[in-house]
RNA sequence: CGGGGCGUAGCGCAGUCCGGCUAGCGCACCUGCUUUGGGAGCAGGGGGUCGGAGGUUCAAAUCCUCUCGCCCCGACCA
């Protein structure tokens, strides 16, 4: 491809609105330009990357016997309110209502319509396992587009679902697509890590997201080095730090005055305690009533967590506060509050602690588990580096990561609900057994750029740039060099290899610069002072090194891709 | 949805507090000459409903009201 030819509108100054390095770098390079808040245009650049990314989704996808499909981005309402999502979904779908003033939806993802043609044309036993894909485009309002294409309204998915007749069925289409997500993860040149996660509203019982690690992501994951445990931190349990035991032992259990101290930190100063030596009372209003939520006082309450134990719930205000526990706020401990619903962190289960006397301007020490106050446990804290590991003890570690693809083991949720059934080998009708795989490939690209990327530009892996290898010709106006050029153009793309020719009248260190910023791994770099010696240069542009090699040789030296 | 920030030429910005010549600068773009291995120099030139609407005023980019858009933090994220 001729760069004149191609639509390569690269800028020297970064758009202010972009704050993530690969939004700032897909916009200088010319890979994409935004519409609205959430819609982007791919460029041809952006597009043949993407393309990339989505042959390789295919290779693997075909590799482990899943077939493609394409399905109506525009579906109709029933099959959403059958399975009960489009109750539960809110302002997040795309509504609308056709003609004839029939509700409509874009999709946001195809569960519902995978599964309706699943309970269509699957019969029996024998027809099964069957895995269905498509590459498309989704829908959803998301309250907060953000980082240019890591999270965007609309956008190209890989999802898969997998039809099975048992729970043994189900893992084994499940770690297909396991092994097939690092076979494909891997190839694009991506540093992953597979993670526990939650189902959320997907319903089901096992889960895993696959995460790329960059300072743009969105989640955190957790980590064990020593034992493999990896997590994302909505799920992620640990063991916070031990206390040290008081000297001088178990504290008696008496009220201290504390004069105005209501926060940990306030109190803790007075004291002079650590954090550590509290315990945390927070009032919650669940949709069942108020629940109390006790925590050591170093640790953050993990909202997701604790959502998962009681449903959704909101802080309760100064006034039901006081209201509810016959205590101004600041003052609360978990003693003698017989109505209320008290969840507690295990890491309270032992040891004596701070906290509120119930009564104001008071504390209580020595206030134990058991003896003084009963809870139901869980696990209800952020894990944080350093806490212990869930399985082996030793010290988690923390990071950011951008989330590149999941998988759901969903079970019946959708077959019963949409009456997706097979005859077994028995005769009996049973639901479907279902599992959802997802991809999004723009967050692949965006996330090799995050990883993969230096002060000058993007660096493409191999696999997945718009082209192999970008020849520049060096004093366009010489017309050696202009057809020195061309001739090993024109040898590399009959050879097969895809690339591309910088052959716009433009000063030398312009084109440099433009070929480190767009990121092509390779550079041919032609010029009259080398090519006097009958040589050009083969620049790498992850290493910058080069070599000085013959015209001829060319082809040779970039072997062609797989 | 809560909090914050920003809308002035294609891009990056100044000017806005404290109203007042024809709205400016850099990059990009066009013409000419010179230059040509890491974002060239000189000279000339084109390009603006100052996000939009209403208001105050002799006079509005600037003050007031409303509104739209974009970004960031949080909530949300099937």
């Amino acid at each position: 491809m001729r760069f004149t030819k191609m639509l390569i509108p690269t800028v020297r100054e970064t758009p202010s609105e972009a704050t993530a390095e690969s939004h700032k770098l897909m916009l200088r390079a010319g890979y994409v330009r935004q519409l609205a808040a959430g819609l982007y245009i791919y460029l041809p650049l952006g597009w043949r990357v993407l393309s990339r990314i989505n042959r390789i989704l295919r290779e693997e996808m075909d590799a482990i016997g899943a077939q493609e499909v394409s399905m109506p981005v525009l579906q109709p309402a029933e099959v959403w309110q059958q399975t009960g999502r489009w109750f539960d979904i809110k302002e997040e779908m795309f509504r609308l209502k056709d003609r004839g003033g029939r509700d409509m939806c874009l999709g946001m993802t195809h569960e519902e319509t995978m599964t309706w043609l699943a309970s269509r044309e699957i019969r029996s036993y024998r027809q099964l396992p069957q895995v269905w894909y498509q590459i498309q485009t989704k829908l959803r309002d998301e309250a907060r587009p953000k980082s240019g294409i890591l999270r965007t309204r609309e956008f190209l998915m890989k999802d898969s679902y997998s039809f099975d007749a048992s729970a043994e069925g189900l893992e084994k289409s499940y770690k297909l697509h396991e092994d097939a997500y690092h076979r494909i993860f891997a190839r694009c040149g991506l540093k992953f890590r597979q993670v526990e996660s939650d189902t959320g509203m997907m319903g089901g019982a096992v889960a895993h997201e696959f995460m790329a690690p960059s300072p743009s992501g969105e989640d955190d994951i957790v980590f064990c080095a020593a034992c493999g445990y990896q997590a994302n931190s909505e799920i992620a349990d640990s063991a916070p730090r031990a206390l040290k035991p008081k000297p001088g032992g178990e504290e008696p259990y008496s009220d201290v005055h504390t004069p105005e101290k209501r926060t940990v930190e306030e109190v803790g100063r007075f004291l002079k305690e650590p954090a550590e030596r509290f315990i945390k009372s927070i009032l919650l209003i669940a949709a069942e009533g108020p629940v109390l939520a006790l925590l050591r006082g170093d640790l953050q309450l993990h909202e997701k967590k604790l959502q998962r134990l009681i449903g959704p719930f909101r802080a309760a205000g100064k006034p039901e506060v006081a209201d509810i526990l016959g205590v101004e706020a600041g003052f609360i401990g978990p003693m003698g509050h017989d109505g209320v619903k008290i969840v507690a962190d295990p890491v309270l289960k032992t040891g004596s602690y701070i906290t509120g006397a119930n009564r104001p301007h008071y504390h209580k020490r020595g206030v134990r588990a058991d003896a003084h106050f009963r809870a139901d446990w869980h696990d209800i804290h952020v894990a944080a580096k350093g806490d212990g590991c869930p399985r082996c003890g030793s010290a988690l570690a923390v990071e950011k990561a951008i989330e590149i693809g999941n998988i759901f083991q969903l079970g019946t949720k959708y077959s019963a609900a949409l009456n997706a059934v097979f005859l077994n080998e028995s005769g009996n009708e049973e639901p479907l057994i279902m599992g959802s795989y997802g991809i999004g490939p723009a967050r692949i690209a965006a996330a090799v750029i995050e990883q993969s990327h230096d002060k000058d530009g993007i660096i493409w892996p191999e696999a997945i740039a718009p082209f192999d290898v970008e020849v520049i010709p060096l004093a366009g106006d010489d017309p050696e060099v202009e057809n020195a050029a061309r001739v090993i153009y024109g040898e590399l793309v009959r050879n097969g290899i895809e690339a591309l020719i910088d052959d716009r009248d433009l000063r030398a260190g312009v084109k440099l610069k433009d070929a480190d910023l767009i990121g092509i791994p390779k550079q041919i770099i032609v010029g009259q002072r080398n090519l006097r010696e009958g040589l050009v240069e083969l620049k790498d542009r992850r290493t910058r090194e080069s070599r000085l090699i013959r015209p001829g040789e060319t082809q040779d030296a970039l072997k062609p891709r797989e």
